[in-house]
DNA sequence: GAGCTCTTCTTACC
DNA sequence: ACTGGTAAGAAGAGCTC
């Protein structure tokens, strides 16, 4: 029989002690289809240098004789061959060892202690990579499959009679299809509420379940006039119908939002406790969790993906949300707010209003199931991209997206894969002293006008382009003919680190994250929609990391010496460029990184793009410098420790009027909204008119304001997130004090939660109170501090604004003076 | 308990 | 533990006198 197949999920089981890939997916008429497959499972022994051929053939005859028991199986060596290989851009003679379970590969490797084999690698691949990469099956990728059906046939212990799907299909051939066929998975959204947070200490209320055709409310708790809502007996009965909507749905996708580390363990913790088999899983098994340090829930045949994992990892950069709480991210992406309900209000009134209670429960799930639809180009691209099955990719960090794009690219180098680091090599790594980082100019402070923005392309990875830099490449020492880092520290010594000019293949790589990076970021301009945009940021994404994945000790590629000396480069060049504006006539006026700013002068903006083409037809490689932007006015001002210029904190105003805001309070979430709101509305009076009067008034008047108490508490409330456990805080500050305090009186504390709270006044006669005696919920009664918000809050964050003019504002705001120098 | 420096902590930038 | 380094700045900890 042939198909026409897209593989959506992966998974592998054992029979009669082989390994089996086991992969769900659709037919290009939406009928659900699982794939039974085996592809060869070997592992590399690379050989010492110059190893006669008969010695080979004796070490090889020896393999072949490996033979492992473990708990319930015994795996042997199958077969063995020579291949000529490269394992870090050199060619290797390595010895291919075929064996029978993929779990063993490990256990067999260990035996191979001969002297003449110098490294075994990939062994430690992941099954399922290894078997895209033997079988070339990508997943979302459309293929013509041809295979034998499996109908109730005794093959595999009969397991398409466990599998329910409409096809099981042992696979004989795989052929990629030209069809390009588009494919909108089904996406089932779902939430759960319930009235003990702690995992499977309370008991699930409702079940919101939404999907294309599909919106219910389950519970038990009350009927309902809403016909989405259904009502069951008690909370098993509602868990079975759960159970029964997953299936008859049949999702692609099942989606919820933190559901790895609450929804789905939740529900599997009640099922238990209800003596119910929550058997979601294609072949009727039960979510299977992994601990990490994030807890995984995986379903066998359906993907599950905890959507608030993708967008901390992926796409929280691109989001302006403060918090990545499905309200607010779902406002910024959406448009769209959560129901205005306090569910944790209404559970501890023991009298929740049900009908409000069922609606906030559905919109959850609704929210969640938009985002996902919302989302779905750029996992579907990252998918295609790094060609890990989408479960894999829904949770990657940075460094695993990367080293899965050049695992699954390395065939066209013919390279053995690099071991992944083990336990003690990962400790030695993180004992290492952190390299030196980029330069940062320290600005002058002052309100500029006529200011251009410069800045590299991809800069990090168009220097390890240009330098060919990379641990395959690194040379223990200085050849003819080789690139050179600038003298740099490392290990406490003055160094410079050599680079050979023969390609290597991750430079290689990386020249096709570059090249694409910048052909896609024209795409989505030329053609702008979500897929254009979903591809542009995976490119953006990867060459923004792959620096950092050299320099991450957990990497494959782990390169301490590639990073340190990218960094050198980096340093260097921004150096350079600073210097070069100066030679043209500009001012520079502060840089970071990979950009400088600079007043025009003299200069016009044609100048300002004539010397891009000159600086760019010097660089090295693929470096290269662009245009950021023109701006019309840009403010810096000084620390507020020490008279000088404050790095990473500056405000500009574009010729459309634009306002970009850098470091400054006005984008830190850790400060109230007051003081953000002013300092922002004074940044944005003082650049648009090029002059401090009208944002003199308008502190003046926030100041009044204040100290008339006419500010609302909610301007006041002070966020801060609680980073780890309370009992780990050596020092309290006000937010880990107020987070005891929430805990005692019994409100939910989490790690990761933000901590709100406000400074109040406190009837005492000591003389010095610390900021956090002074905190309170804001819950709790009480005046707020006006000295506490005119000069830890309003003053911090406009002062130094105004000292750019002159003025100092402590004076004005004491009332003390009401003349300063700016005055006259 | 005032005044100081150092450390801890959070959140930004690139 | 899950990309890296640089930096600002608040508030507490801990010291001296």
């Amino acid at each position: 029989m042939q198909i026409n197949f897209i593989p959506i999920d992966y998974d592998y089981f054992d029979f009669q002690g082989r390994t089996y890939a086991k992969i769900v997916g659709r037919t290009g008429k939406d009928k659900q289809v699982c794939l039974i497959d085996s592809c060869d499972i070997y592992f590399w022994a690379i050989l010492k240098p110059k190893i006669t051929d008969k010695k080979i053939k004796q070490i090889q005859e020896k393999i072949n004789k490996i033979k492992v028991k473990q708990a319930s199986r015994e795996s042997r060596v199958l077969k063995t061959e020579l291949h000529n290989k490269n394992f870090l851009g050199k060619p290797v003679k390595a010895i291919k060892i075929f064996i029978t379970n993929h779990k063993d590969a490990h256990a067999i490797a260990d035996k191979l202690g001969m002297k003449e084999i110098d490294k075994r690698r990939e062994y430690d691949l992941n099954f399922i990579t290894k078997y895209i990469l033997e079988r070339k099956l990508k997943p979302l990728t459309w293929y013509n499959i041809e295979g034998e059906v499996l109908a109730n046939s005794q093959k595999f212990n009969g397991i398409d009679n466990s599998i329910n799907t409409d096809l099981v299909l042992e696979v004989d051939k795989i052929q990629e299809s030209n069809t390009k066929k588009d494919f909108s998975p089904k996406i089932l959204a779902y939430d759960i509420e319930v009235d003990e947070l702690e995992i499977g200490k309370g008991e699930i209320l409702m079940i919101s379940l939404v999907g294309e055709n599909l919106k219910k409310v389950l519970t038990w708790k009350k009927s309902s006039k809403k016909s989405y809502v259904e009502t069951f007996e008690d909370e098993a009965e509602m868990l079975e119908a759960f159970i029964k909507y997953i299936k008859q749905y049949k999702p692609d996708i099942l989606t919820g939002y933190f559901s790895d580390g609450f929804d789905l363990p939740y529900l599997k913790a009640r099922a238990e406790k209800n003596h119910i088999k929550l058997n979601l899983g294609i072949d009727n098994s039960q979510p299977r969790f992994s601990r990490g340090k994030l807890l995984t829930g995986k379903i066998s045949g359906i993907i599950h993906i905890d959507l608030l994992r993708f967008i901390r990892t992926v796409y929280s950069q691109y989001l302006k949300s403060e918090t990545l709480s499905l309200d607010e991210v779902a406002l910024e992406l959406l448009g769209e707010k959560k129901e205005d309900f306090n569910a944790y209000e209404a559970i501890k009134s023991g009298n929740p209003n049900w009908e409000d209670f069922f609606k906030y429960n559905l919109q959850d799930s609704v929210l969640t199931h938009k985002l996902t639809e919302k989302l779905w180009p750029d996992l579907f691209e990252m998918v295609k991209i790094v060609e890990e099955p989408l479960f894999n990719v829904s949770r990657a960090g940075l460094s695993s997206l990367v080293e899965s794009f050049i695992l699954h690219n390395l065939e066209k180098y013919n390279e053995i894969a690099e071991k992944r680091p083990i336990h003690e090599e990962i400790g030695n790594r993180r004992k290492k002293r952190s390299v030196e980082g980029a330069f940062v100019l320290r600005p002058e402070p002052g309100l500029f006008e006529n200011i251009a923005m410069f800045d590299f392309t991809s800069m990090h990875t168009s220097i390890m382009v240009s330098f060919n830099i990379s641990k395959a490449t690194l040379l223990e020492k200085k050849q003819k003919n080789s690139y050179e880092s600038p003298e740099l520290e490392f290990e406490n010594k003055k160094k410079k680190f050599y680079f050979s000019k023969k390609q290597g293949f991750i430079p290689l790589l990386l020249k096709e994250i570059f090249d694409k990076r910048k052909r896609f970021k024209q795409e989505y301009k030329k053609d702008p929609n979500p897929i254009t945009k979903a591809r542009s940021n995976v490119f953006k994404l990867l060459s923004a990391s792959v620096h950092g994945y050299q320099g991450f000790f957990g990497a494959r590629y782990y390169s301490l010496e590639g990073a340190a000396s990218v960094l050198a480069f980096v340093r260097k060049f921004n150096k350079e460029i600073i210097e070069q504006t100066k030679k043209a006539g500009f001012k520079p006026i502060y840089g970071d990184t990979d950009s400088v700013a600079v007043q025009l002068g003299k200069n016009t903006k044609k100048n300002a793009k004539e010397f891009l083409k000159k600086i760019n037809s010097k660089l090295p490689g693929i470096m290269e410098l662009d245009l950021e932007d023109f701006f019309k006015r840009g403010l810096w001002v000084t620390k507020r420790t020490g008279g000088f210029g404050a790095k990473k904190k500056y405000a500009l105003i574009d010729e459309k009027n634009k306002i970009k805001i850098r470091g400054f309070e006005t984008v830190r979430r850790d400060w109230c909204n007051l003081a953000r709101q002013t300092q922002n509305q004074i940044l944005k009076l003082i650049l648009t008119t090029g002059n401090e009067k009208k944002a003199l008034e308008y502190v003046k008047q926030i100041v009044k304001q204040i100290k008339n108490r006419k500010i609302p508490l909610h301007q006041l409330i002070i966020k801060t997130q609680l980073k780890k456990p309370i009992s780990e805080y050596k020092s309290i500050n006000p937010h880990v004090l107020i987070a005891k305090k929430m805990q005692e009186q019994g409100l939910p504390v989490n790690i990761g939660m933000l901590i709100e709270y406000y400074i109040a006044e406190l009837e005492t006669t000591k003389k010095r109170v610390l900021v956090r005696e002074r905190a309170k919920l804001p819950t709790e009664p009480g005046k707020y501090d006006i000295k506490y918000y005119l000069n830890n809050q309003i003053l911090p964050a406009v002062e130094n604004i105004f000292q750019v003019f002159n003025i100092n504002l402590k004076e004005i705001i004491e009332g003390k003076k009401q003349m300063s120098l700016g005055d006259f």
